[in-house]
DNA sequence: GCCGTTTTCGGCCCGACTGTTTTCAGTCG
């Protein structure tokens, strides 16, 4: 899908980062224009190969120079201006960008006047003290870059932990604030509240007029391995897993105004300052407020009184006062959801209250399952959920698949559990495997007495594009299929997906019906997002699944909801948020298709 | 380098922190 995009995406980051080099600021206006164009790139839905340069330059973002910079790459395969740079600044200089405490300005300097152009040469000099020579290099400097330098690959800003490390570790953190009495309001923001499936570091807020006692107790957990710094508003520690966690302590009047700031993304925040000032206000981590150029309050010094605030407490009080609906976290990246909510058009998004159904299920029947069906059954009722499907996995999956009489026993065991309790729809399905070759387990007629079937890819991950495409499309046109589970078989940080034709296994399920899976599961998050969005547009049905394992897995169904939050997906292209009635007249369609 | 119901020039988001200086530049998020 849009492999010259990507492409295209990746040279115009590299154009930016060596412009900033280049120019010694990373607020260059030319920096930033070709971030914009990176981000424009990346969310454009037609391929750039197909665009003529007037076409590009009228994409919002790109302009004249740039159009043409990405015609030159489409058509040579480069860019020139890119080749001078890199000539100019060698990828050894780049890398030391990330060296904390070192940015384009003091790179430079160093090439300049000592001729480093490299980390080790930048170690070498630290050691002969010639980098100690240079103006405003004093022995604090030297030392942070010695610390720096050292850290590189630890916690450097590279490392990217997946969201189902840094998830659980966050709410662990903000459960154990929320008890300290001085914290009126705790939460996680930045990209983890965004919902990014990767993550540099956590941040978390508290609101308080008593820093000490919640710095105290931040500092006092167990999962801290060293603070890095702790001022007044600040406190930056290193858990033992490696991960940064960044406490900010605001008042708590301006807990929504923080919020919004931290939690970004830094794109999204520049476009609401822009509608800040464009009502002559500003806004910052503090407040929504009348912009008043003879009234600064000097640095470290926010005093309402300074300051008509126009919002400041919650998220979506500054929301209502840009005039904008309330944009979810999970999907503030500045790819349209700024002009959506100020034009008031941005789809229904799922809540997971909205989820009336769980589609993908597991009990101890097979293998890896954990709880009996009983108490899956209760609990999904406990949940409130109306309808419910057991997909325990069929038998070609060798370790832990279940045999027909198996199936035949538990399908009955289900009906009458169902009659028994009259509070909640049972599905009986089975998550099938699908074969390097397409094929599925069992046979159609007995496939056929199912009432859903998930079929999912658990084997061969390392096939060509084409065997891959074939055999899941094979899968969704089977006429017993409903949905295919965690559709690349991806595990975020560990396990590449498999490789697909997207548009073509989407353009497939669009036509036979066939859903397709959201899987809520953390390290899976899959279908992944740009997948979603691609097959809203070609007009695939989804579910969204917590392919529970036991009991306490049907908790992670808010997870499903925040992807497809973050696809921008509407609430009704999703089948388990209907109700029941509407539910089974579209299955019932499906299977009789 | 991009953009425009104050348009073809003159803007471009905002503040904290650090270290090094005595009023600020660079870095970071």
């Amino acid at each position: 899908m849009a492999g010259t995009n990507d492409e295209g995406a990746r040279l115009l980051d590299e154009l930016a980062t060596l412009t900033e080099l280049d120019e010694g600021s990373p607020n260059a206006f030319r920096v930033r224009a070709y971030q914009n164009a990176e981000r424009a790139v990346k969310g454009l839905s037609e391929d750039v190969a197909g665009l003529s340069a007037t076409e590009l330059a009228k994409v919002k973002g790109i302009g004249k120079s740039i159009a043409g910079r990405i015609r030159e790459y489409v058509d040579t395969g480069g860019i020139g201006k890119l080749e001078e740079l890199r000539a100019q600044h060698p990828a050894s200089k780049l890398a030391l960008l990330e060296v904390p405490g070192l940015g384009p300005k003091t790179v430079q300097q160093l090439d300049d006047e000592l001729g480093i152009r490299s980390v080790e040469a930048l170690v070498a000099g630290l050691e002969d003290g010639s980098v100690a020579g240079l103006e405003g290099m004093g022995t604090k400097t030297i030392e942070n870059l010695r610390d720096g330098i050292e850290q590189l690959g630890l916690t450097s800003k590279d490392r990217r932990v997946p969201i189902a490390t840094a998830l659980p570790l966050a709410e662990r953190i903000v459960a154990e604030l929320a008890a300290v009495d001085a914290a009126a309001q705790v939460a996680y923001a930045g990209s983890l509240r965004r919902f990014r499936e990767d993550i540099g570091d956590v941040d978390v807020l508290v609101a308080t007029d008593d820093p000490g006692p919640v710095r105290e107790a931040f500092l006092a957990m167990n999962d801290i391995a060293r603070t890095i710094g702790s001022g007044d508003t600040k406190t930056s520690v290193v858990t033992r897993d490696g991960v940064q966690v960044d406490l900010r302590l605001v008042p708590p009047a301006s807990f929504g105004a923080a919020l919004v700031y931290f939690t970004g993304s830094k794109a999204h925040n520049i476009r609401l300052r822009q509608r800040a000032i464009d009502r002559g206000w500003t806004l910052n981590e503090y407040a929504l407020a009348v912009h008043r150029d003879d009234a600064h309050p000097g640095p470290g010094v926010h005093d309402d009184r300074d300051a008509e605030v126009v919002a400041a407490a919650t998220e979506q009080d500054i929301y209502a006062a840009l005039e904008m609906d309330y944009v979810p976290p999970e999907a503030r990246e500045d790819d349209g959801e700024v002009e959506l909510s100020a034009d008031g058009a941005l789809p229904d998004l799922v809540e997971v209250a909205d989820l009336r159904g769980d589609l993908h299920d597991h009990t101890d029947l097979s293998g890896d399952g954990r709880d009996p069906l009983e108490e899956l059954v209760a609990a999904g009722a406990e949940r409130g959920l109306e309808y419910l499907a057991i997909t325990d996995h069929a038998e070609d999956l060798r370790i832990n698949g279940v045999s027909r009489e198996g199936m035949l026993e538990q399908r009955s065991a289900l009906r009458e559990l169902e009659q028994e309790r009259g509070d909640i729809a049972l599905l009986h399905g089975a998550e099938l495997n699908i074969g390097l070759d397409g094929s599925l387990d069992y046979d159609d007629e007995f496939l056929a007495g199912f009432d859903w079937l998930v079929a999912s890819v658990h084997s061969y991950f390392s096939r060509s594009v084409e065997e891959q495409t074939e055999r899941v499309i094979a899968a969704i046109r089977h006429p017993s299929v409903t949905a295919i589970g965690h559709l690349t078989g991806r595990m975020i940080g560990s396990r590449p997906g498999i490789e697909l034709d997207v548009g073509r296994v989407l353009d497939a399920a669009a036509e036979a019906g066939t859903a397709i899976e959201i899987n809520a599961a953390l390290p899976r998050l899959d279908a992944p997002v740009e997948v979603i969005r691609e097959g809203e547009r070609r007009g695939c049905t989804f579910v969204i699944s917590t392919d529970a394992h036991g009991v306490a897995d049907l908790d992670r169904a808010r997870f499903g909801a925040a992807q497809a939050r973050r696809a921008r997906l509407p609430r009704d292209r999703v089948a388990n948020t209907w109700e029941l009635a509407r539910f089974q007249d579209w299955l019932a369609g499906l299977r009789g298709a």
